[in-house]
DNA sequence: TTTCAGAGTATTGTATACAATTAAATTGTC
DNA sequence: GACAATTTAATTGTATACAATACTCTGAAA
């Protein structure tokens, strides 16, 4: 009975971030609304201002996400004329990811709309910091894990 | 440009915990793998093993979710044996979700899975609270400020 | 009793996510 | 230069999420 209450904290823990996750994204998905953006999407673009052009698999390093989730958010951003998806001269392989101009144009609103509607969470910056570095030692010890069963699954192969 | 900083660390932020979010929902997603259950799955499945049956509504209220994400998750969970769906007798708009046998059986094994797999993620027991804690102030202040912004659309009405 | 507003669930449509596979291009190696 | 291994995107299939809508049932008011 003694290691069952870290069990469920972690489990709460885990409950909270995948909950508050969910509301982040609906916030964010309201306050572009009058730009067409979802979440994801609005973090590629994020992305892109920052340094475009980027192929399809640095794009997806950054967000952590790959061509799967990628190619059909991509295509939606190119229908609504935030990027153009071109095909590299030099390595026909890959896929560049431009910013479009109205793309360029909308980058300040776009980033002002957001800071209107940016609260600042009711957090001071050293307390974000601070939640920021825990959730990194979460997520290594999340990779950790994983790894440890890759691991596991490999020595299982070899019997 | 003296209030960038603070929205990109908001924004810092939202990505950590949109990122530590999928990064959970694959650990659980592999743990559970010999029982076949996804974390939604599983959340779902915890709250029964706590109180079953419950009504979809119910259900949803405890895990913030609504019956066009539930109704075909339950009906996964259904097909796999997990459990009924049987619409009641005394009020014909609900459905009572029931646990099957074999999930009653198997509710410790899924559990020892999980306790084994449970690392603590490196962080006590305070941290863990008082990272929820934190987690309660954002999810709280996402809530007021889109409770703002549906008041505002209200007016925006009467214009 | 009839009607009707609201409750509860299901359905439809859109947008992520991600595993697994496919297809095309490039690189490395002989 | 031929060819196997690798890289890069796209595709396919499954599972969430959620807004909007439809549909059925219930309870209350007229």
């Amino acid at each position: 009975m003694a290691d069952v209450n870290p069990v469920l904290l972690d489990e709460q823990l885990c409950f909270s971030i995948y909950s508050a996750s969910k509301k982040f994204n609906h916030f964010y998905q309201s306050a572009l609304a009058p730009f067409g953006l979802t979440y994801p999407q609005y973090i590629a673009m994020l992305v892109l201002w920052e340094k475009a052009p980027l192929t399809v698999h640095q794009l997806g390093e950054r967000l952590e996400l790959d061509s799967g989730t990628l190619t059909p958010l991509l295509k939606r951003l190119e229908k609504q004329g935030w990027v153009s998806r071109v095909r590299s001269q030099t390595d026909e392989r890959q896929v560049l990811i431009h910013l479009t101009e109205m793309a360029t144009t909308k980058r300040d609103e776009v980033y002002s709309r957001i800071g209107q509607c940016q609260t600042l969470l009711g957090m001071t910056s050293d307390e974000i910091d601070s939640m920021m570095t825990e959730l990194v030692t979460v997520k290594e010890q999340l990779d950790t894990v994983s790894h440890q069963r890759l691991i596991a699954k490999e020595v299982d192969k070899t019997n």
